[in-house]
DNA sequence: TTTAGGG
DNA sequence: CCCTAAA
């Protein structure tokens, strides 16, 4: 088998735009809105996941590698990069200009909602360079310590084989569609028992929320909740004056980013308190690299960028607040206790990203925990299914060509010099640090606001649109064929168990459109194009399963 | 909670 | 995807 060349972008942050102190739903229910009197400083963690969907929604999650301040510790380094201080306003134009925060703010990431994957389960083919359904995943491992590593072997698909459908009753040799809870997933080989778990080490990398901006204002709800109903309204946040935005993150290392705190016209007494509000300029995403075909389009670079991001940014994170480096764990104080809402200029408010551990119990080292980011296959697109078998002596650091992406003032990443030679992938690790930070258009990093479980109706949010993949269409139809088009419940049991953001109410849909799509001519479909061979599968199916459905209502037995 | 369908 | 009546 010919490898296929593949190109390596890396990109060693994305800035987030300013996100502004409330967000509201593409549907104009959700505002946030806290008061500094009675807020707690949750009120942060909501303010900062709104913008970023980072709010720890569920401690439940089950991972084998705890967090630890330690890790926080270990890994601050790698996550601040320096932005410089622009005035506040670069990277959000485009975003509030037109007013249409809140288009963007519903549109791009795919985050969590809270959902959450327990089972960081790493598909075992890849990690063993088997020659399996697996391989085309991408995964997102710890490469050392300092980075992570989103490997996509995307260009390694292999064609899925294809069981007849007269074979699968059986169901012995079903797939499962191991899926990470957002979104992206892969394919283990059941066959596949084998429980080692390569991908271990520390917990992600902590990230950091940089240049944040706090302020404190006298204003009345009043206005400021008009402002906040109105979409078109948002843009006066913008135009807030900060203060201290620069914060010289004169160490990455050692000190946290710091958020400026400013709350000059606080009355500090009795129950007048100003509102808090909160800007956060931007955050850093850590490092990132991927890794992506020649023959990909930049359609498809630009989705595993995303993906990529979305992984990083949309689950297993919750937000830590720090106030003069210390974290502050109660999150039961409020910000008036905590002392946030006080005049203090010099008052460090710090975030930062952390892993959505359980905090309670210390991590376990030496317990070979599992790295849970486990990133997600990326779509198969056309070219990513043709042949590429090889993968049990790819090589990443000969195989692939690196590529320096420069910023791209407008919204397109710019691939600005090309490949280098391969022999001159000598030091791959160190090319890959050289890459630069493009300053991607903010449009299209913009932040999904978490979804409220219940209650507050503000919190409400359309979930977003994550397109099934063709390797999902393929469990999905392997497990109609299985159980049959009325058993959703079990379908995903059987399949998407994994995948916690698809639904049997998902799965159902999917199936209705498949079977639409499979009805209508190739020239109407649309999205990412699904193999013939499926969609006939899908009617066979379905047809298979409508007639029994038939039978069993006239002679229920 | 799940199914089943319309929106 | 959402929303929901029904089961």
């Amino acid at each position: 088998m010919v490898l296929q060349k593949r190109l390596n972008y890396g990109f060693n942050g994305f800035q987030v735009p300013t996100i502004p102190t409330a967000s509201r739903s593409a549907r104009g229910r959700g505002t946030i809105r806290k008061r500094c009197d009675n807020s707690e400083i949750q009120a942060f963690e909501i303010l900062a996941s709104v913008a970023g969907n980072f709010l720890q929604e569920n401690d439940s999650s089950i991972l084998d590698n705890a967090a630890s301040e330690k890790d926080h510790h270990d890994f601050t380094d790698l996550n601040i990069k320096h932005t410089k201080d622009d005035g506040g306003g670069s990277f959000n134009g485009g975003l509030f200009e037109n007013g249409t925060c809140i288009e963007t703010v519903s549109t791009c990431l795919t985050g969590s909602r809270g959902e959450h994957d327990n089972q960081r389960v790493m598909g075992e083919s890849s990690l063993h360079g088997n020659n399996l359904e697996g391989q085309g995943q991408n995964v997102l491992e710890r490469e050392d310590e300092r980075m992570i590593h989103i490997k996509g072997n995307s260009g390694g698909l292999i064609e899925p084989r294809h069981r007849s459908f007269d074979s699968l009753p059986d169901g012995s040799t079903g797939r499962k569609l191991v899926t990470r809870d957002d979104g992206e997933n892969f394919v283990r080989c059941t066959q596949l028992s084998s429980k080692n778990k390569k991908i271990s080490g520390p917990p992600p990398d902590m990230l950091k929320l940089k240049d944040i901006s706090l302020f404190t204002s006298e204003e009345n709800n009043s206005r400021h909740s008009s402002v906040l109903d109105d979409p078109q309204r948002m843009y006066p946040f913008k135009k807030r004056k900060f203060f201290n935005q620069t914060s010289s993150s004169a160490s990455d290392r050692g000190s946290h980013c710091q958020g400026i705190f400013d709350s000059s016209d606080t009355k500090v007494n009795g129950a007048n308190h100003g509102a808090v509000k909160l800007s956060i300029k931007s955050f850093k995403v850590p490092e990132l690299f991927i890794d992506i075909p020649e023959t990909a389009t930049i359609g498809s670079l630009k989705r595993t960028v995303l993906e990529a991001v979305t992984a990083v940014l949309g689950d297993e994170l919750h937000v830590g607040i720090l106030l003069q480096g210390k974290k502050i764990r109660d999150d039961n104080k409020t910000l008036f206790q905590t002392g946030i809402s006080q005049d203090d200029k010099r008052h460090r408010l710090g975030f930062m990203l952390e892993p959505r551990h359980n905090q309670i119990s210390p991590p376990s080292y030496n317990k070979d925990p599992c790295f849970l980011t486990t990133y997600p296959r990326q779509k198969l697109s056309r070219q990513s299914t043709s042949l590429m078998l090889q993968q049990g002596t790819y090589n990443v650091s000969q195989e692939h060509s690196l590529i320096k992406i420069e910023s791209c003032a407008e919204s397109d990443l710019n691939v600005v010099s090309s490949l280098t030679d391969t022999s001159a992938n000598n030091n791959s690790s160190k090319c890959r640090t050289l890459v630069a930070v493009p300053a991607i258009n903010m449009g299209a990093l913009a932040m999904v606001p978490f979804r409220r479980k219940s209650g507050n109706h503000d919190f409400s949010q359309r979930r977003i649109r994550r397109p099934f993949s063709v390797l999902e269409v393929e469990a999905l139809v392997q497990a109609v064929e299985k159980l049959g088009t009325g058993r959703w419940r079990d379908v995903k049991q059987c399949a998407f168990d994994n995948a916690k953001h698809r639904t049997y109410v998902d799965l159902k849909d999917k199936w209705k459109t498949l079977v639409h799509t499979a009805r209508i001519s190739p020239q109407q479909r649309r999205g990412e194009p699904v193999p013939q061979e499926l969609l006939d599968r899908v009617l066979t199916a379905h047809a298979y399963w409508s007639q029994q459905q038939c039978k069993h209502q006239l002679k229920p037995m």
